[in-house]
DNA sequence: AGAAAGTTTTTCACTCAATGAAAAAGAAAC
DNA sequence: GTTTCTTTTTCATTGAGTGAAAAACTTTCT
């Protein structure tokens, strides 16, 4: 029954979120970072990042090179892989993906849902110089991807309400822009049972993805993207229903058999 | 006297270090755990973990499921995909080691050295109900795997001396246990520039591994598994070859164009 | 069903650990 | 050489973190 107006009683930093804002100031365009641009980075004064940079170091979470350049430590790869969407997604994943690469020969990518965005959990190339669009860990669109349109049709109405609402960017000529036209491709999707992008997000991309389901739920997305039209749609995507297929049965049958999650 | 207590290693510390060690208290066994379990695991006061795991939560290092247990939360993940070894390593070996799995069908791994671990940077099987001896992030001995005795052959002498003289354990009766033993094997492996290695450490696994060098120096090994002898160990072996001498040589390229690490 | 045991959340007075300005010590740039 | 920038140390001040205890919930047992 609070009638006071919701202004958040947040306006001071403890000393944890700064510890973690230290950490949130690398990223995937700075992770080198010295002392100052730290500081810089997040605003908090040279001597406090000092103390809780050596702390965090301390703990492995950072590490110091030779030049006094900060890197994120290796005990903070060695937790991200304790993260449910490693051990209990890519990790069971991979063997499907691979044999999904190994048939189709084109680009394998798995995907979640997060907030507003599709998450890259794995994406596999066996093509050596391709310029790099989006790695494992990248944010992409929902409504312009094949695997942001899968995992974006099958979820709840409330969340799509909230896309479908949302300015949606445009990166192509292709790209879906319109309210009602993105409503209708997701239907499409959904009649279809997987999503067929061609150039929507980049230009001479054509991909195709299908939902990975959980006790009913979509869980993930698994793609397979190729570039300039060289592949058999066809033939990847019987390819691609076999591994979504083997991989829901086999998260529907760990879950049946483990206790949790 | 052993002063045997559940709660050893929490002696008073920094809220930082605090904070890092409710972390801490995740693990491949307990990778979920409640609001009281992570206080026993710490030896820290319920009240305490409550106010920070909920800012842990707060800055996405953690996650909260609907039966309140914690689980190590996305952000985390995101982070571990920012280090050096994921990005500069993993990352650039991947096309490599989807090749070398592709053309030889074994399991394929990628291994660094860290302190006086193999740690494995990647690993990758096809075979779907493979029971997973190790994955990736574990660390493995130096003395008893193919990567590792690779790793280590090439390491400093200062690090070979201070292996040498540790208690070796025994995991198969083919182990190398013995001081002057592993120096030999050593001193095999690089007039070889390979590893070989069969049960020393897994009864039935054959190994042979390769390194991987950045301005001369050893950066990483990779190995080719294969368990009860099915493969053509010389046909491994030129795929790993020349795996290697693609990865070191696109490593040296990226180091040299590059401006850092 | 109610009681008992366990877990999560809130409260609050105390106090100790975190703070950051300033100065010292090093590096690098000019 | 001087100047400019960065890292490290010092230290008086204080407010952020603390944890015992009680309240609020949940689960388990009888």
């Amino acid at each position: 029954m609070s009638t006071t107006s919701s202004t958040p009683p947040t306006p001071s930093k403890s000393v944890t979120a700064r510890a973690l804002s230290v950490l949130g100031a690398f990223s995937a365009l700075t992770p080198r970072l010295t002392l100052s641009q730290i500081s810089r980075a997040t605003g908090l004064p040279v001597a406090t990042v000092f103390r809780l940079a050596g702390e965090l170091e301390e703990g492995g979470f950072l590490q110091r090179d030779s030049s006094n350049y900060y890197s994120l430590g290796i005990k903070l790869w060695e937790m991200g892989l304790l993260t449910p969407v490693h051990g209990r997604l890519r990790e069971i994943a991979m063997p499907f993906l691979l044999n999904l690469q190994y048939v189709t020969h084109e680009t394998v990518q798995l995907a979640v849902i997060d907030g507003l965005d599709a998450v890259y959990v794995e994406k596999l190339t066996n093509v050596v110089d391709v310029p790099v669009q989006s790695r494992i860990g990248s944010r992409i669109p929902l409504h312009a991807t094949a695997v942001g349109q899968v995992l974006l049709a099958y979820s709840d109405a409330a969340l799509i309400d909230e896309v479908v609402e949302l300015p949606l960017a445009e990166y192509t000529p292709d790209t879906i822009t319109g309210k009602r036209a993105l409503l209708r491709e997701l239907s499409n999707v959904r009649d279809r049972g997987y999503a067929y992008s061609a150039s929507e997000y980049l230009p001479g991309a054509v991909a195709i993805a299908a939902p990975v389901f959980v006790d009913g739920a979509i869980e993930a997305a698994c793609g397979v993207v190729n570039y300039d039209n060289r592949a058999d749609i066809e033939q990847c995507y019987a390819a691609l229903q076999e591994a979504c297929r083997g991989f829901s049965a086999r998260l529907n049958e760990l879950k049946a058999a483990g206790q949790s999650f």
